[in-house]
DNA sequence: ACCTGAACACCGTTCAAGT
DNA sequence: ACCTGAACACCGTTCAAGT
């Protein structure tokens, strides 16, 4: 629970324990491993100590995932540049969200732990810097909050959606044991064919566009349909 | 993994096993404690058997939440609606999307298992709604697939970003005991309160808005953004 | 075909004891 | 203040044995 303090890890012995080590070993074993990889037992050992060693540092297992996600949303935050003071609302919006997107697409067990109402600091930056370029277009202020968090929602909720099959410990699909992406995609294409068109006439003409989707476009369509929509409330065309 | 066939279950032992059974059991204590409190020896004993006897109709725990979870997804699409020939497609997606944030509001523990890209029957079912809606729209067939799906990662995916904290096991925030809604709200709103402005402008003015607003609310901003959207991208205003 | 229940190989977490 | 490591109270899952 308590942060080292005082002298500086090098002071000690090397690789002292302390909350950030802690949290960047356990970022580097969920990125591997997957959270059900993820072991006190298991960190402690390449930390040289024990399991009860890591409790003094944090507090359990929710809070040690909750944390390295943060992290990695705070690596999202710092890789996507703050907009310039008079810059348009949705693309500072966009360039945001991708960041966002494009870190969790790299630590696929992240997104499901960014949590809402945002408590911790990097969810706290991301639905600031969201507000405040919501504030910039023309919207009354007391729709600010619910669209800030409309469009926070989206960005982790719709990235959770997308990137958690690649987790390394997801479940695999009911049937096959496809494991690479491509396969698994040609194998649930395969089973959109076989299904009967009469119930499903949607899904059984679009198998092709399953099987060469990009993962990233999915992420943008979304959002672009979402700041379109932003875009004509904001100024509503006039009634015809 | 094999369904009871022959014989109505009346006609063995009463409350004899089959995977529609445990499944509903699944539905109930995962309802009642969470995820976390879903147990083979616990689910085993409220159906009088042992926990090995479950693993002859149910591959493994992560079948066992799937299946609870599209069973979920199944109760609400059954109870929206199928839309008229001629409705509207935007009218009609919000019908369809509200009554599954409703089901994964009742339910918070099913909304991260709906699985993406559909492969169980009533994750199916819903994304060949969408895509049918979708298809009535004025877009071009190409863009069909990335916007139904993009639609249905919203709904999936915002509902479990606002339902999660629901859950009878969710990760309790990092300070607090709060239990209720609303003293949780009023916790984290005090905290946002106690922000610097000068790094946080948005979300310090913006705590009495947190600390009113309704979940629902919510998830049909953005929604409602995300479907003007697709009204403004279907039918683009003139250039100016 | 379906069920039983003991056993295996783990977990997260605690805590007396050390330095 | 911080670390150690054994111990507790569980898990999911398997499997020989039954009916």
């Amino acid at each position: 629970m308590q942060r080292t303090r005082g002298r500086a890890p090098t002071g000690g012995r090397a690789g002292a324990l302390s909350r950030e080590v802690i949290v960047g070993a356990a970022v580097a074993l969920l990125d591997e491993r997957g959270e059900r990889g993820l072991t006190f037992r298991l960190l402690a050992k390449q930390l040289n100590t024990g399991p009860g060693a890591l409790y003094w540092h944090v507090t359990n297992k929710d809070e040690l995932v909750a944390l390295a996600a943060d992290q990695v949303l705070g690596d999202a935050l710092a890789a996507a540049p703050r907009p310039e003071e008079g810059a348009a609302a949705g693309s500072g919006l966009r360039v945001l969200a991708t960041a966002v997107f494009d870190a969790l697409d790299r630590h696929p067990w992240a997104a499901s732990h960014v949590n809402a109402p945002a408590t911790r600091e990097n969810a706290l930056r991301l639905l600031d810097r969201i507000g405040t370029l919501v504030a910039r277009t023309g919207l009354p202020a007391e729709r600010h909050f619910a669209i800030s968090t409309a469009i926070s929602y989206y960005i982790t909720g719709v990235s959770a959606q997308i990137v958690a099959p690649r987790a390394p410990d997801a479940p695999r699909a009911p049937d096959g044991a496809a494991t690479s992406r491509d396969a698994y995609l040609a194998h649930t294409a395969e089973r959109w064919g076989e299904l009967d068109p009469v119930d499903y006439p949607f899904l059984t003409r679009t198998t092709t566009d399953l099987r060469h989707h990009d993962d990233r476009d999915q992420f943008t369509t979304g959002l672009d349909l979402l700041l379109e929509g932003l875009n004509a409330t904001a100024d509503p065309r006039p009634p015809t």
